[in-house]
DNA sequence: TTGAAAGCGCTAACAT
DNA sequence: ATGTTAGCGCTTTCAA
């Protein structure tokens, strides 16, 4: 214990004599041991502990004189009601939890400043769970978050439909951000990856494109599984998927892959990917998008400084994160969680796709 | 409703008959109102909740027998331990709290993930509070956060010495990064930014550069402080401050100022304004570096992958972000939290910089 | 308007 | 090895 660094409680006798246990900070006389409570504030202003409690919770119905007395002994004792007791009477924490699978993933660094924002802005704490892309352990630290936090919500959750469906009871209320369950009572706000992908392939088979490469996510990632899907449903493609990964280096790493499989565009899983190969396309002396275009996904905030700016979908991530808010807050006040919406991403189109070379 | 896994009891009818507003998940017939407690545990296993909470919290001297009974009591009832309850009792809350000015830029997001991961290892959950840059809303959101939290780490924190050393007390245990306040009892990690301006510098002369501007960060950052009083310690250098900012479309927009200004070579105070700068440039139809060398500073992820690859200085953020757990962790137990360390950039140099035209 | 008292659900001596 | 008994510090009827 008292680990603290204070200690030369430069208490205004120079002596420091003293090397007193507790530190002395009341307006005059030593504090008893031990940080002031609620009864030791009553005891102080001479009045019960009901009454320091309104005072200190600001109802009307006290005594302006009384408050007064109240808040001095208070503020004479250094006295901070303890978080801990009240989570306990008044049953609840003010804090919700957010549980990503990874924490250096842009996408999931937006939801956490979204929701972040939006919580903070209602006096809301932010507990927040990295799970490190394992099913059953981001699973179990959901719920041990859960029971700290008034409510969570789960970014792109690795966990199988019926594990889900299983927990939503002890997990409830909760928001699903980057994924939808079917038959699940709690809100989910996701991308349409079709969607993004459509945008693509058309902008790429407007282009001229037909042999395109695929830089694919990590298996785990139902984004990816979707994006995926979403390419190879397109008949019009002759398409060939490269195993990659999400970040840069793994987009860097097939940049060697790419050329060989002689597609003339390469769609990344994500803009990390995207960039990497961007940057390795370039040190294999491949122009882009003279022989070859590339296209990411998400648009992070690097995407338009990348050589040539990058060509990608834009998913309003921050957006996620403060309606993954709202959302979670009407749940917890017992409202509807209101319709899932799936977000539509939006082309934006930049410097890295050109026409097909002939 | 009725997630539970278990259930192999399954209520042999099949009826299912009663629409009830609780659900039916013990042994047999309907459980009391609201969730298990201790209480319900223990009169369902017929034992006391002393023997309860032993067999909850892996007591070793508990009859194997009756430690079975309780747990498939606590089962049946889905019985989860109250967060809060034990927090009250136990007086800690096994959360520490994380709090930065600036939840999207980079360095704050290695410490977080570097804490995140330190801390989650070590079973403690994590409270993330983005103060917005605001001075004074820092050190109330500080000590909220701290409130439910055994400790707490500050981020490059800008509220005055004076303000964090007489809140230190109240803080304890703290560690601070990226900032060190003289006479305060908390262990510091921070950035020697003398010594990574002095490797740019030692680098740029060699190169035979003179005149140099820089690209300034945000007023209040205590780390741009450093880096620009550095700079303007160099007596060899002709240097030129353009006020600038913290993101990429800062140093996007300082292009023109910076080939206005005559400078052969520009920093930036960090990556970002620099990768911002390096498309700024480029769009401007200079040469890098042919024309104008840029170096940037904090080694982000995409440095690597700007065109030309950025010269830049590494720092260790996510290190910051573990040590800063093993010293809050030290803490904690009454340990000492060491000495403060500053860690020495390296200078990584990249493609960005080169001999300065004559 | 204020106080008394009964919890909130768990842990930890202490006693058996 | 298990139960009894006190709290932990705050909120909230219910009376006065």
């Amino acid at each position: 214990m008292r680990a603290s660094p204070e200690d030369r409680d430069g208490d205004d006798e120079r002596e420091a004599a003293a090397p007193t246990a507790g530190r002395v900070t009341g307006r005059r006389g030593p504090r008893p041991a031990g940080p002031a409570t609620i009864s030791s504030v009553a005891a102080a202003a001479g009045v019960s502990r009901a009454t320091v409690s309104r005072v200190m919770n600001g109802s009307p119905s006290v005594h302006p004189e009384l408050a007064a007395r109240v808040r001095a002994a208070a503020e004479a004792l250094d006295y901070e009601p303890s978080a801990a007791a009240r989570r306990l009477a008044l049953g609840r924490t003010g804090t919700v939890a957010l549980v990503v699978p990874d924490l250096s993933n842009p996408l999931f660094q937006n939801v956490l400043r979204g929701l972040s924002q939006a919580a903070g802005k209602a006096g809301c704490q932010l507990l927040v769970v990295e799970s490190d892309e394992d099913p059953e352990e981001e699973v179990v630290l959901a719920l041990e978050a859960r029971r700290n936090a008034d409510g969570i919500v789960l970014a792109s959750p690795r966990a199988p439909d019926a594990r889900l469906r299983e927990l939503s009871e002890r997990l409830a209320p909760f928001v699903l951000v980057y994924r939808e369950v079917a038959g699940l009572g709690a809100p989910s706000l996701s991308i349409d990856n079709r969607a993004g992908i459509g945008e693509i392939v058309a902008h790429l088979t407007a282009l001229g494109h037909r042999r395109v490469a695929y830089l694919a996510g990590p298996p785990a990632s139902a984004g990816n599984a979707e994006r995926l899907a979403a390419l190879r449903a397109d008949r019009g493609l002759e398409l060939t998927v490269l195993p990659c990964g999400s970040m840069f280096d793994h987009g860097h790493a097939a940049a060697g892959a790419v050329v060989a499989c002689g597609a003339s565009a390469v769609v990344g899983f994500n803009d990390m990917v995207a960039s990497g190969v961007l940057t390795g396309l370039r040190e294999l002396d491949v122009r882009v998008p003279g022989e070859v275009s590339v296209v990411g996904f998400d648009d992070i905030a690097f995407a338009r400084y990348t050589s040539p700016p990058l060509t990608t979908v834009a998913i309003p991530a921050n957006e996620l994160g403060r309606q993954a808010w709202e959302r979670l807050w009407a749940l917890m006040n017992g409202e509807s969680g209101g319709y899932n919406v799936r977000y539509q991403p939006r082309l934006l189109v930049r410097d890295s796709t050109g026409p097909a070379p002939s």
